[in-house]
DNA sequence: TGCTTAAACCAATTCAATATTGGTGTGCCT
DNA sequence: AGGCACACCAATATTGAATTGGTTTAAGCA
């Protein structure tokens, strides 16, 4: 038998120069290239595999080093695990510091952005609207951070959010009044990240939240 | 002028069958069903955007209800869109406010399994389980915090973190130095949490994050 | 028999070309 | 002015062909 198909491949692996993603030639054109037949090529790769320093998949390709974590954030098992409370927990401690690099990065768009949300909010008919717009006020400050990780925990923290408060959604007035709380609130957040100071946009982020808590423990 | 395009276009959404997406038909045909030009629908079509019943993107069409925010808890979508710089980034804006809550929330126990990782990573022969028992130092702060929100999405950040980082595991040198700039770095947050001292030890793992991140600068 | 090779086929995936679609401008008409 | 038809653009969707790992089959060779 062909007796060391498996050093060859490797002499292959050491010499050759692999793209950056760490994709080798696809099996018909290695089976070539290393002078052998495709299955025992196959055979070779598979123990490769076996011993985790390669992995592959079909219409991929084979790739050496590991295989991609496949894991999600289970967001229910978060939704399991935590309460309206922790929920808030969690925003207080989270969107302060997402609104400090957004004043610190955003663009002039996204400022412009933020304020329309603002104003959106603000003559909202519904408190339907009125959420659907303080939703995507939040969710651009998030953009704003230019950092696409945070925003992604953003998402993650709001999908968790709209899972947990499913159901209570306040139908109780019609429209928002013209003195709520969070319309000057929303204000101070945008004129702070709007003059890019970082420390005034966290601190204004914060005490919004820690106002829509306590009007969360109110409602109840 | 054509006197209420809008009220016409709000008939047909009341009177057509949607496809369940939501997605109404392009401009062009809906101009002709409506026989009305294509201008005077995009301006009924804004106003209806702006009112937030309605949202539209290029190449994908006009669609009834909320714009869906492309959340990605898919850690390997997250990982994607990012990269090292901006996993330091969230690193920094996160950690330091969930060991604030850690201060604030931890009890006896957490406190000793913070400091023994602590010790342990100090201990250390190589990087490899240096590395192991910082991350559990890390990961013990957050489960600290006793909201499991906050550790969940720590979680998440950890995961796109390895990923990321993944590869470019350090090898020079076979273990951390004595002196290495972690571990007095270690000591003060760990003292602050003990201390109950929600600012400090916030402010202490700042600093430490941001030394990691400038040593991994001069890295390059 | 025992093992390899070559070839054909399959399903998952990628890739490139094409078609749609919202957005924008221009000229023409009333 | 304002409505309309038309042409264009950039972002997205869609489609079809090519690629790729996996599997089977038959032939070749010891």
């Amino acid at each position: 038998m062909e007796m060391d198909v498996l050093a060859k491949l490797k002499g292959f692996l050491a010499s050759a120069e692999l793209p950056d993603d760490g994709r080798l030639p696809p099996e018909r054109e290695l089976a070539q290239s290393l002078d052998v037949g495709r299955a025992v090529l196959r055979k070779a790769l598979a123990t490769l595999q076996a011993e985790g320093t390669v992995w592959r998949h079909v219409g991929k390709g084979t790739f050496v080093g590991d295989r991609p974590i496949d894991t999600f954030a289970d967001i229910n098992a978060m939704v399991q695990r935590t309460n309206p409370l922790e929920v808030m927990g969690a925003r207080i401690a989270f969107e302060p510091e997402v609104t400090r690099c957004a004043a610190l990065n955003a663009t002039g768009a996204q400022i412009a952005e933020i304020r329309n949300c603002m104003i959106k909010a603000q003559q909202a008919p519904t408190w339907r609207q009125y959420e659907q717009w303080d939703n995507r006020l939040h969710r651009t400050i998030g953009e704003a951070s230019q950092n696409s990780l945070l925003l992604g925990l953003l998402d993650t923290l709001n999908a968790v959010r709209r899972a947990v408060t499913w159901g209570r959604l306040r139908q109780t007035p019609v429209r928002p009044p013209a003195d709520h709380h969070s319309f000057a609130e929303h204000e101070q957040i945008v004129e702070a990240i709007a003059d890019r100071d970082g420390a005034a946009a966290a601190d204004a982020m914060r005490r919004h939240l820690r106002s829509v808590e306590s009007h969360m423990r109110d409602m109840r």
